[in-house]
DNA sequence: TTGAAAGCGCTAACAC
DNA sequence: GTGTTAGCGCTTTCAA
């Protein structure tokens, strides 16, 4: 590989016009500045960015720490940053804690496990000497890991920060489930079943906020013998669905999509008609909603915004040019969810 | 941050001990050794990778290239490459094309514009002195990128290089075909319909001449107007089922969940049961097989694998520690597939 | 066992 | 416009 000190010798230049040249210094006369630019091309010369990071202490480059790359909201995530930080020339690179892969649900609660992985990445990161950082949760929850001291700015991507300087980036969840509850209250439901994740969930707290919400500006009372508590995964969908549908109810909310096939499941089983005799609402759009039969009402979320979202917000603090606003309240923004109407929800005969 | 300077300075050390003592170079006293070691800890140096990475030319890291993170093998593919590369503790970084996000699926017959894009890309990741690549494709085709010069070693993802010193891995896809087409003759389907990709797509090719083998095996012939040729999407699924049911088959092997799902929608219009009077086995096993209905037979890829075997070659390689074998002529390692049954094959009543 | 000195490839400050 | 000098944080001879 030619050095920059070698391109100097050829043009018989010092190593500083080369470096002018090479990044645009304008001082540099047109010739030698040609001259410098042949040699360059001829040579395949490639600036050595470990030497310029070494020296210029920035290095154009975040990181992206994913606590897992395969959880269905990363990947979508990750290409919205990419996509934003190419414009504004970033280079970005991704570290995986693969913590479901790991553990499955349970290593949130477990802090040593939990840092016994983390610790070494962020060492490993900061090492690296990153501009930023952006922490990227596998589900919304408050996550206390950059301390106020911590070396360089940061956002939590999809998690709560809960510190000063950190903003999160998170979606709308209430708003979002009081649209899809509204619009079963439209289409002539009373009795509206939920089925959602363990209660102690951000997502599903948030969501059953909307919920009631919902009901509440529509006069309905909230019950809680409609609402389920699974742990996202199909089979526990199929157990709520058994459980709710003891209480009389017309439509069921599942807040994600797998759930919402367990339901299918279960329904499927009794010979109930989905989308005719029974409502059904997921969350998430997942790609197996669209397959679904009938396929499935749901709710998309908005991936590439949150990830455009947090990208800016750690650039604009790499550069300064972010708006007063921020200053030292903790800010929290919530990126609204869309609703996808497809045929798994009709209108209540009566 | 502090410097290693800094904590030989307070140690009253050379900088060269502390280094020794950082990196488990053995000749230092164990009183000199615990007392820079505490004060490692207590300052919470780390070592900046940046400089490492000038100094030793060496920096442990190697890269993914991938076509588009977003495609749905991609997830899977890096994440085992990371798991693999953590046993052997070297660090990963990620680059994202980007390219089905651009394009669609035009972009790789256009070579300029993949290479206005892939150039920069590459150039990006040989200036941070990653000590390999890994090019991850988004489908198998041949990719002429690493010529014999490149400056580090590569290894060809789920595409093949044709370059000999750079070694591909892809999926087994004739013997794949081979298998499922196999399992749907011994349930007594002679008529087999196929919807494939474009006919001069690689897994569109090698998995119809695995299918023709195994009716070749079984003494039946291979009629070209049972074969119809989309593109992988559910629509064209939907097109291909409606065609080649006209020529009186009982059974459809769709290369691809997608267009299986597609071929679902078309026969079910029609009011014909799948997995009764008619067959239909996919390929790829997506998280949208299981939500069929009823559940898709079909082809699981080993993601895992292919991303284990693409790290070991690379690092292998890097360390020298390579079975001889391999020297140069040009490797392709195919990893083999395997069937899922569920329910959407079952014995032909005749 | 320890340290001094040189240098990896580049950029910044300051002269000329 | 262009060159000189110094130094980013670390490792590596080589000598003590």
């Amino acid at each position: 590989m030619v050095t920059l000190k070698e391109i100097a010798e050829i043009c018989n230049v010092s190593a500083t016009t080369v470096s002018n040249v090479v990044n645009g210094k304008a001082k540099t006369s047109e010739e030698t500045k040609q001259r410098i630019l042949d040699v360059i091309k001829e040579t395949g010369y490639k600036p050595n960015y470990v030497a310029k990071g070494l020296r210029a202490r920035r290095t154009r480059t975040i990181a992206i720490v994913a606590e897992d790359i395969a959880q269905f909201t990363s990947p979508a995530i990750i290409e919205s940053i990419m996509e934003y930080c190419e414009e504004r020339r970033y280079r970005v690179t991704v570290h995986n804690l693969r913590l479901y892969d790991r553990w499955a649900d349970t290593w949130y609660k477990q802090d040593d496990a939990y840092h016994s992985v983390l610790d070494p990445v962020i060492k490993d990161v900061l090492a690296s000497q990153v501009d930023g950082i952006i922490y990227l949760a596998g589900h919304t929850r408050v996550i206390r890991i950059f301390e106020d001291n911590f070396p360089v700015p940061a956002v939590m991507c999809y998690a709560l920060s809960e510190s000063a300087n950190v903003p999160s980036v998170v979606i709308e969840d209430e708003l979002s489930a009081f649209e899809v509850t509204t619009h079963l209250i439209n289409s002539g439901h009373k009795r509206i079943g939920v089925i959602g994740g363990r209660s102690e969930n951000i997502h599903t707290a948030q969501r059953l906020l909307g919920y009631q919400k919902a009901l509440y500006e529509n006069g309905l009372l909230y019950d809680p013998k409609l609402v389920y508590y699974g742990d996202w995964s199909r089979e526990s969908g199929y157990d709520g669905a058994k459980e709710i549908l003891k209480e009389g109810i017309s439509a069921i909310f599942a807040l994600c999509d797998k759930m919402a096939g367990g339901a299918y499941d279960y329904l499927d089983e009794c010979g109930i008609k989905i989308g005719e005799e029974i409502s059904v609402a997921g969350f998430d759009d997942e790609s197996i909603a669209a397959y679904f039969r009938p396929q499935l009402t749901t709710t998309s979320l908005p991936l590439a915004k949150i990830g455009r979202k947090s990208a800016k917000l750690l650039l604009d603090r790499l550069e300064d040019t972010m708006e007063e606003e921020e200053s030292d309240q903790i800010r929290v923004y919530r990126i609204p969810c869309s609703m996808v109407i497809r045929k798994s929800v009709s209108k209540l005969k009566k």
